[in-house]
RNA sequence: CGCGGAGUGGAGCAGUUGGUAGCUCGUUGGGCUCAUAACCCAAAGGUCACAGGUUCGAGUCCUGUCUCCGUGUCCA
């Protein structure tokens, strides 16, 4: 344990109040930062525990819209959501506040104008899109458009959902107001910027050289940005909810969600302790430490101390910032929009009294290191086979022979033989893997030490067998079972940080008052003479009903995401026809090469959803065309088939393929699309004029 | 496309500074019966994605290739 410290300020990232908590976030930031926190309070050190919702943005706006409702009504709403379902997790923050806070928005707001007052920031002008009716600027979410890259209707301003390619709002083709329909008009404003850039030796220095003990993902990430070379970055937006710009002139500005949220900490900390708040941001012999996941590395590596240091007045900076990577769920990525999760609020209700094994199974299976996967089947034989079988079952042999011995009152150990001092020495090396592991965050690992206490334990019983030495010699069986209740002793304090409901039960069942990690290593916890509370069972099984339950509820989320998108794709009412192009001349005209071809072989693109790659005779040649019409034809479909291309377009690779010209089509305002053939087959290499 | 991460026995994952390849589950056989049919032991199963290189020695370091995931674009 570093001693250099004198206090511990912990953060986990603030959870976004525009949807409730799942399984990726637990195990991601939530569950390490707890078992963090609470094993440093068992230490005896000084610990702050901070978090609190993030209630600002633009995807919470959009979603009060949809339901009809306030930007205020959507974040109370799931704001109670998380924090009560947290609390019922046991996630043991000091705080949990949010960023809708009176103490939050001025805290923003002076920290904010400070950087403005001495000048730390750039004024820059740009032209943006200006909804007139509305009369407010757009976000880039609050336009949508026709893709320019593929076509596709109802790309946004920022991305086109499509095709995944990134937009910026003025690439749209014909670009809509998504809040009064109108086509906006470009107008101009002013944002502030950070200049990062300004900051990048300093960053470099920092991090590159001061950290390299940070995670391989952590580390890689800043060192991309950072060879990449930063740029100013906007910490204003034209919004009217958030935290309004502090300056004259500024009315219809707030700060970005990016800029205000990370403030969050520092005004919930002075929430929590309105007088001594800045012995914990101002001191260097406090340590503090950031739980987030990789999306959000570059806020806190890079964009959050150089607001900091940009700000001066001593604030510290982390010592360490743990990212996790994702966690899947039934092999699919986990997603708020898509209902694809394990919701923790619902989880709590569905499975009451299970909250540590939750907590279990997202530690022990946590994403350290890469993605990792979440499955049913995997949480059912984690608890059944190592909760149930090692942990608990060896508590309840060692309570329950104590009972049927010794009438529940702690035997004395009298002599021990060498099984009994190896198996105890154990105990200590244990403790120290433990500790090692949970100070350099390797939770999982942590964890899995604790359970070859356990394992220990089961492994001690089965060697010694005090059941069979009962008949003979019952003294020997005193040493064994005060042993065994040593081990339990022990594993009532090394599993406390990671599953604290089921040691709370251990202790009563123990009848044991500490849970100081000091007294971990120590074999005589139990005195001899100490009475035991009756046997009970620390885990239940989980039954194939339960399982099959959940699977059967992600499989109906999965089924209904599939009816919406079949419901979605077909237009309700016919669109207009494109508008005009604008006139061209016939030498424009003739100077396209269309002829007709015929098509030898098609197959799919692999990893693609609409290519083929098709292989056609154009009557001069055998030449490879990439065309985006998979969804409406199979490969088997178009062999044979005569079809008309243009035959001197510029050839193009796409995925790697080269594409040498480009199969006429013609398609529906809707995107529905038909191949364009002549009427009867004519030969190979015929032109179109 | 740029960047980051990852590819290890049937499945899911560990492998910290290079030194005999581990864990959980599953499979097979055995032991035990105090315990929630739980526990303990043993066995089978891996050319550590591929190809080169550095080294006395490489899963680990270097180079190249392939594949997967993430990111750039509100979301752990």
């Amino acid at each position: 344990m570093n001693s250099n410290f004198k206090r511990h300020l912990i953060t986990a990232a603030l959870p976004y109040a525009n949807g409730a908590v799942h399984i990726g976030h637990l195990a991601g930031v939530y569950i390490p930062a707890d078992i963090y926190a609470r094993y440093l309070r068992m230490r005896g050190e000084d610990v702050r525990f901070i978090c609190g919702s993030d209630e600002h943005g633009v995807p919470i706006t959009i979603k009060a819209k949809q339901n009809n409702c306030t930007p205020q009504e959507i974040v109370d709403k799931y704001h109670l959501i998380i924090k009560d379902s947290f609390e019922r997790l046991g996630i043991s923050f000091d705080i949990y506040s949010r960023t809708s806070s009176a103490i939050h928005h001025k805290t923003a707001s002076e920290f904010f104008k400070k950087l403005y007052t001495e000048g730390k920031f750039i004024e820059k002008e740009s032209e943006q899109y200006y909804d007139e009716q509305a009369k407010q600027f757009l976000a880039d979410r609050y336009i949508c458009g026709t893709c320019p890259k593929c076509l596709a209707e109802g790309a946004y301003g920022d991305q086109c959902e499509k095709c995944g390619s990134t937009l910026s709002p003025t690439e749209l083709i014909n670009p809509k107001s998504t809040l009064s329909g109108n086509i906006p008009v470009m107008k101009s404003t002013s944002h502030w910027y950070l200049p990062l850039d300004q900051y990048e030796p300093w960053l470099k220095e920092w991090i590159l050289e001061g950290h390299k003990e940070w995670k391989v993902n952590v580390y890689g990430q800043c060192k991309s940005w950072l060879d990449g070379g930063l740029q100013p970055r906007a910490v204003s937006r034209d919004l009217d909810w958030g935290v309004p710009v502090p300056v004259d002139g500024a009315a219809g500005k707030v700060l970005y969600v990016w800029f205000d949220a990370p403030i969050g900490y520092i005004s919930n900390t002075i929430e929590l302790m309105p007088n001594d708040w800045e012995s914990w941001w101002k001191s260097e012999d406090t340590k503090l430490v950031h739980f987030i996941g990789k999306d959000n590395i570059v806020f806190h590596c890079i964009v959050f101390p150089a607001m900091l240091k940009a700000y001066g007045d001593g604030y510290i900076l982390p010592e360490n910032v743990p990212a996790n990577e994702f966690l899947n769920l039934e092999g699919n990525k986990i997603s708020t929009s898509r209902n694809w999760a394990v919701w923790l609020h619902e989880y709590l209700d569905e499975f009451p009294g299970k909250e540590d094994v939750l907590r279990y199974v997202l530690c022990a299976n946590a994403p350290e290191t890469k993605d990792n996967d979440f499955t049913w089947k995997d949480f059912q034989t984690r608890n059944n086979s190592e909760l149930v079988g090692i942990f608990g079952n060896f508590v309840n042999r060692a309570v329950v022979l104590t009972h049927k011995y010794f009438e529940g009152e702690t035997p004395a150990a009298l002599n021990c033989l060498a099984i009994d001092d190896e198996v105890l020495a154990q105990i200590p090396i244990l403790k120290k893997s433990i500790e090692d592991n949970l100070e350099n965050y390797k939770f999982r690992e942590a964890l899995r030490e604790a359970m070859n206490l356990a394992r220990l334990g089961n492994k001690y019983l089965t060697d010694t067998e005090p059941w069979k030495v009962a008949k003979t010699d019952p003294e020997r069986v005193a040493t064994i079972l005060n042993i065994s209740l040593q081990i339990c002793a022990n594993l009532a304090i090394a599993f406390e940080p990671i599953l604290p409901h089921t040691t709370k039960k251990l202790r009563y069942i123990l009848n044991m008052k500490t849970s100081r990690w000091e007294e971990f290593g120590n074999i005589s916890i139990l005195h001899p003479g100490h009475k035991l509370n009756e046997a009970t069972l620390l885990f239940e099984k989980i039954e194939d009903s339960e399982i099959e339950f959940q699977i059967a509820k992600l499989q109906a989320t999965k089924s209904a995401n599939e009816v919406q998108q079949a419901d979605t794709s077909p237009s309700t009412t016919p669109p207009p026809a494109e508008p005009l192009k604008i006139e061209c001349t016939y030498d424009q005209f003739s100077q396209m090469d269309i002829r007709t071809a015929t098509v030898l072989e098609a197959e799919r693109v692999p990893k693609t959803d609409k290519l083929l790659k098709l292989t056609i005779d154009t009557g001069l040649d055998i030449r490879t065309i990439v065309s985006g019409i998979a969804e409406y034809y199979s490969p088997e479909v178009m062999v044979g088939k005569q079809i008309c291309i243009l035959a001197n377009l510029a050839p193009r690779k796409i995925k790697g393929i080269e594409s040498k010209g480009m199969i006429l089509m013609a398609k529906e305002e809707n995107g529905k699309m038909k191949i364009v053939s002549p009427e009867e087959r004519l030969e190979n290499g015929s032109t179109i004029s």
